[in-house]
DNA sequence: AATGAATGAGCATTCATTCAT
DNA sequence: AATGAATGAATGCTCATTCAT
């Protein structure tokens, strides 16, 4: 590492660059969130930032680049298994069932952050044919990932037997409005995710309910 | 019944008017469907029924009330107890449980046609202040019919108890993707409402996968 | 005269013809005259008559030739030397004052009445090309007639000398407000013509007034 | 005063961004008095200006505010006591007459300019609800002004008494060929502020025209 | 004689984007 | 590094007008 003058305490050009950068997505995060992506105006993000448009184009090539930076960040922090170990669900020695919870955990814990809200929420028709085919192509890593968890599940005989891809959509809905819960309605990421994990994974009727 | 002339073969007036009407509806939705609510412009509909922008004007006063009747359509459909009884949930005499399981499978038929296919997806901050209102005052007739069952379930044990909201925010978002399973990868309504019934009442992990 | 089987008891077919044709025609005065020219569409007109666009278009080639006709009926009217002679302005026995008073009275009292209250309110940058000059060409009959009463009057001594187009236009324009003042704030024409007679031919100002 | 490099000789971004502004007001006015306010479309100045219409829109929030500004303007630059000074109407110490001959030279003078011409030409119904309660709310300054210059003078003796609506509307009437006598037709302010004072002050007729 | 249906042309407005500075 | 200025393209919507019936 090369010495700086006056050591970390002033931040360098390159530093200041990124850290604009990341202001600029997080920003674009937290509107995406309260109103939704094609609500999203440049001029907004600007004016929150106070800035002018011309410079947030200076930092992003366009509108779409920052939604594709976006998703990609929510995507990168999802898989990586350095952040939050503990509910990082891509460990093979773990039954299928113990990592679709920790999927889940990790799901609802990233979608109450602000960049991280826009993990699932991003409807793909949002993007443009060479992003969305970009994200596809590689078969979005989470999607082939959740899919062998369930297929593993199924295989280990931790999970019931059942439609892949479309138990896969479901559960993917079924996070759709854990930042609305969170962030509008103040529900706790524990309680959410204990919440989800209990309705997914044991099911809503009692031994009971099954006569009605 | 007055007698008409070519008897039921040709349409008169009245008929084709409605039945244009619900073209355009039907276009609408399925727009909708495909590429987002915002996304959606009166030219592309009138495009796609190959008239111009002002026909679509003489059949409806302007985009929100396209809008507004779609879900209106969508919403009365699921109201209404005469359409498809075998899975109209409200009714007292059921159990929780199987006042849910109906109301799932509603859900995945009706979203499973052209109209029916915008009951959920429709984020409400796209209409306009008082439609908004219109729709809400009647505190949107599905959320309230829906929590209500989830609580008359774990009154009367058909069902866990559950934090209501969030688990009904997180039911109806598991349906978020079925549109696009039946139309685009071609499920059966059948094998997704089992699907979801399966996955919400019943869960997914096998009293083995619990130990792990 | 043919005559008409029912005697005059029912109206031919020219006849209703003609009278929905002055249907027309007085339903646009009204509207021209409480919301102005550019703001008359003849969606209002066919929707104050309760008949349909077309309909209208039965009666008139379009939007102009109802403007032109308005025109042109308070034009005849007003040079029509068999209606109110009282105040019929072109006696050349007459001295110009005189007939300049016949003129303001003439004025008022057709700007008082229905289709007359288009009299001189046509902006006549309303009219297209063809109808502007057609209503040029004879150089509005109007213009002339009055410009020859300031002409004469002077000649004859009844009246100051004066620039005469620019006395002309500022006389027309005096009574710009007198259909508002009328039908708006009920004044009666009597009250009206009496006092603009005296502004224009009188003047303000007081003997004494003169010094200050 | 900060110096500035070339001096005075070179416009700053501000004083451009001004001038720029009052090009398009001033392009404005000028399409308003040749073809009404309706007629008045953004297009159409952009194009008169030779830039785009977004152009237009980065200087001004709407139509509406272009319209208001105009309006403001006309009558600001009316009521400014330190603008032409010798023919400002509002000075108590002035008998009537005096006060309403500077009145009648004033607005000869205003209109006779290009933003000025659309003092009193402009129709109340084109102003939104807002801008025009704004503008009523104050009663239109100039209408209690002139209102109050006739009462004064009938006071004072130096007024003859008259209807004061009435008499105040004829003569705002009279004003209303103006700007077409000045620009289109050559005439100079002088020669019109004294033909209109002449007329409305002292009026058209000769004692001898008094007999006829 | 009247109308339902349809349309071309136009308008106000917004937004992502670019360029010169 | 940042911005003022500018614009092309699109959008929702209106209106005069036409045509087939």
């Amino acid at each position: 590492m090369a010495r700086r003058a006056w050591g970390e305490a002033v931040q360098n050009r390159e530093e200041q660059f990124e850290l604009k950068r990341q202001a600029v997505l997080r920003t674009a995060a937290v509107m995406i969130r309260k109103r939704g992506f094609e609500r999203l105006s440049l001029g907004d993000i600007a004016d929150e930032l106070q800035v002018s448009k011309p410079t947030v184009y200076y930092y992003f090539r366009n509108k779409e680049e920052i939604l594709r930076e976006i998703l990609q960040l929510a995507v990168d922090q999802f898989l990586d298994a350095t952040d939050h170990p503990e509910d990082f669900p891509d460990l093979p020695q773990l039954s299928g069932a113990a990592r679709l919870e920790r999927f889940l955990r990790r799901c609802v814990r990233i979608l109450g952050e602000e960049i991280g809200s826009c993990l699932l929420s991003t409807p793909r028709e949002v993007l443009d044919e060479d992003t969305r085919r970009q994200f596809e192509e590689k078969g979005h890593p989470i999607d082939e990932l959740v899919e062998g968890i369930i297929r593993d599940g199924a295989r280990d005989g931790s999970l019931k037997p059942c439609d892949v891809p479309a138990t896969y959509l479901m559960i993917v809905g079924s996070l759709r409005f854990i930042p609305t819960l969170h962030f509008d309605q103040q529900y706790s990421t524990a309680l959410l995710a204990d919440s989800l994990v209990n309705l997914l994974m044991i099911g809503l009727r009692t031994p009971t309910g099954n006569k009605s």
